[in-house]
DNA sequence: GTGGTGTTGTTAAACTTTCAACCGATGGCT
DNA sequence: AGCCATCGGTTGAAAGTTTAACAACACCAC
């Protein structure tokens, strides 16, 4: 680490900081886009992976997990779409430490009102921007970096 | 918007969701890796950019453009910077609305300290994982992606 | 069963970011 | 000159996130 650095060439240096700035406006911009419903793009995710699982329902360490984020940063998250009426906490039977956030009808109707917006989005803004190949390539270097770095 | 939309098939839904954990784990891991000096990597892109400016500084507004932050959060940021003494704000004499973020020796010879460490991050997490050909695809969207939303 | 150890989820407090209002400087425009 | 829309930057409060500590429970070994 401390000898002969291996810096990026100007390329790569480049490529790296498209990168973070396409993101970023990316992110903005998502984020933007889904505010008309009331929702960021965190807490749109959340309720995506909830009406995806079975029941509507996921564990709260599952889902902090599945997202990413700390289970600290969840249970305001959740909170607050629970205060919104937009997902429901109910208590694990079978673990009773554990804590269901469950979507809500109400979650669901403004999901499948904001999915198609925010899918329109993605693409225009991304996957349409991209060759197959390319928007492939961005898959694989993704998977093998979240494969890399590993759970948490 | 509202008929048909076009849903992302598979293969884009697996490759957008890779891209999403994996830029969460990517920021997370590297921010994690640059706290031992004290920074995060929103400080770090700061000292950066000001030590690649002629004489190690920019103006508040070109400093927010090319982080795409907001005015505000670079201020406050900028506070925190300035507290630590990384970096000094001077006012403009040319335009006296204006004021110079400027790095200071203390700055420089932090990010001198950090930034070996923090490239090495940057490959082993992102840029080692990729073929040169799929590093230089993230490269190409992402730019389209900027180029697309444009600025703010 | 008892005791130790790890897990789940919440909480309070500290910290960071966003939002909206603001102020002085600037640059037309008449 | 005077007006005024805009720019550059800051401010303070509100909103959101992190951090560390904690209570309740689960699980395993004994």
């Amino acid at each position: 680490m401390m000898t002969g650095t291996r810096w990026l060439d100007s390329e790569q240096q480049v490529a790296w900081r498209a990168y973070l700035l396409g993101t970023a406006r990316l992110m903005a911009k998502l984020d933007d886009d889904l505010r008309q419903f009331g929702l960021g793009i965190n807490d749109y995710e959340i309720l995506v992976r909830l009406s995806e699982a079975p029941e509507r329902r996921l564990r709260m360490a599952e889902l902090a997990d599945r997202l990413h984020q700390s289970r600290s940063r969840l249970t305001h998250t959740v909170g607050r779409l629970e205060a919104a009426e937009l997902v429901r906490r109910t208590s694990c039977k079978s673990d009773k430490r554990g804590v269901w956030a469950e979507l809500t009808d109400a979650g669901f109707a403004l999901l499948e009102q904001a999915a198609p917006y925010h899918v329109e989005g993605v693409r225009e803004n991304l996957v349409d921007l991209a060759s197959p190949e390319d928007f492939a390539a961005i898959g694989r270097v993704f998977d093998a970096v979240s494969e890399h770095i590993g759970q948490r």
